[in-house]
DNA sequence: ATCCAAGTGAGAATGATTCTCACGTAAGCC
DNA sequence: GGCTTACGTGAGAATCATTCTCACTTGGAT
């Protein structure tokens, strides 16, 4: 079978030198055409609309971490219990808007470097921080309503 | 059974409003003696500590929710897949700093009114939002050496 | 072409949290 | 002080996302 040049590069992108197999490829790019967030279910079951026999949850829970170790998925949230993902590979430290109700995610600026300074003032080492704003995109805000 | 005054209102605070039964007297008075931030298992076991028929996990974490309701309890962030609680009944819209060590909790401003703006003026309508630092309070920190 | 460590898949295990259901008891009412 | 009943309790089962186990398969280096 051959593969298209892109395709290829993104789902060696995806493992960053993990083995391909054909499910690994699969899941890469079966995730790089989700646009937005999604959770790791919505993810195994697009791939086994594509291959029933490539979509074991245990396997996509597996490419999804090593993707997020390769740096080519971020988890960026979380809807109902499950983790959300989404492709990410902005280099620096940022955050992430998630729509929600379409899963659009935009990127924001890290609001917290005047907040950390506050806090050492008051004696704390910030070591680690979380930060996730959820809300409506451009485009669902507009079909909501004003 | 005389109850002190004191104890007897932060007990009633506690669940405003709902019922006053011996194993939420108890656990509302053991919340209260943590201090800083505690996972729910680490309060039913300092509840079954003075009473063993009173610290039922399901118990704990119905009283828990009820003291969420009621704004007496707040949940402040998470460590190894528990949720981390604390009392916190501050008024106003704020965040939280964790120690990662003993689990001390401090308040923080929210830093994402600018945030908030900048997203606004990218179209998105921000809903909601999620900060949490983590770090050392002052005593660990120096604890731990500079 | 061969080899073997990495990956796979089915299903079991884990573990926090929630639910079920029969029983107990606060607290309003008389 | 008793009566009533809706709210709370407790033991254990259920839920559910995620991880682990283990025998089998396969990518890719040599």
């Amino acid at each position: 079978m051959r593969v298209d040049q892109e395709t290829d590069a993104i789902e060696r992108l995806a493992y960053a030198g993990g083995r391909l197999t054909r499910a690994r490829r699969l899941i890469a790019r079966t995730a790089a055409q989700l646009h937005g967030a999604f959770t790791i279910d919505t993810l195994a079951e697009r791939v086994r609309v594509t291959d029933a026999a490539s979509g074991a949850n245990a396997t996509v829970y597996r490419a999804v971490a090593a993707m997020e170790r390769a740096g080519f998925l971020t988890r960026v949230g979380e809807r109902g219990g499950h983790a959300l993902f989404a492709r990410c590979s902005t280099r620096g430290h940022h955050h992430h808007i998630v729509c929600e109700t379409c899963g659009r995610v935009a990127h924001a600026d890290c609001p917290l470097t005047q907040a950390i300074e506050a806090s050492n003032a008051q004696g704390f080492r910030i070591t680690r921080h979380e930060v996730t704003m959820y809300g409506l995109c451009p485009e669902c805000a507009a079909r909501t309503g004003s």
